[in-house]
DNA sequence: CTGTATAGTGCATTATATGGCTCTTTTACT
DNA sequence: AGTAAAAGAGCCATATAATGCACTATACAG
C-alpha cells in the first residue's frame, strides 16, 4: 500500500463513518494539526500516531507479505 | 496488528530470508541504529521508516479494517 | 450574499526519531 | 571453552514529527 494509498484509506474512512478530523482527533489523542498534516499529504506520522488514527476508525495497521508474482 | 506482532512478523520475515540487520540497514536506507532500536521494541518508527524496512523485506504496510464480530 | 462547519496552512516550540560511533551482550559454530 | 558474527545499548548531535494558535480556503445552507 502506497503512501498516498494509505492517506486515501484513512480519508475514505472517515468520509464513510462521517466524522470530521476534529472528532478523529478527539477520539484518538492525536493533535489536530498532525490529523490534517496527515490526511493532506505533508506528514510523516510515526507509527504509534497511524496506529491512534486507525484505531478510531475501527482500522489497524498490518503488514503483508507482497505477492511476487506482481505481474507489473 | 499490535505493535510486538509487526515486530516480530519484521523479526521473523528477515530470518526467514537469512538476512541480517545489517543488511537490511543497508539496502532499505535505513540507519541500522534505527532498525535494532525498531527490532528490540523501543522504537517509534516513522511510517517512511517502517515502509522501507518492510520493502526490502517483501512486505508492505497497510490499513485494513478490524473485524467488527471480533468476540472477544 | 452571509454565516457556519470543515479542511488546509504558516509559524514557532517542544518532543522525539534518526543515525553514527563505541562498547557490551548474546548467539552460534567448531 | 574459544572465537566470531550478530544483536542490543549508551552517548549525542541533527533532523523532523507533534502540537497549538491564528488565519485562510472551501463548501453549503439559509
Amino acid at each position: 500500500m502506497h503512501y498516498t494509498e494509505l492517506i486515501k484509506t484513512i480519508k475514505a474512512r472517515r468520509e464513510v463513518l462521517q466524522v470530521t478530523q476534529e472528532t478523529v482527533a478527539e477520539l484518538s489523542g492525536v493533535g489536530l494539526r498532525t490529523l490534517k498534516q496527515f490526511e493532506s499529504g505533508k506528514g510523516n506520522p510515526t507509527l504509534l500516531t497511524l496506529h491512534k488514527i486507525a484505531d478510531v476508525l475501527g482500522m489497524e495497521v498490518s503488514l503483508t507479505i507482497k505477492n511476487i508474482t506482481t505481474n507489473k
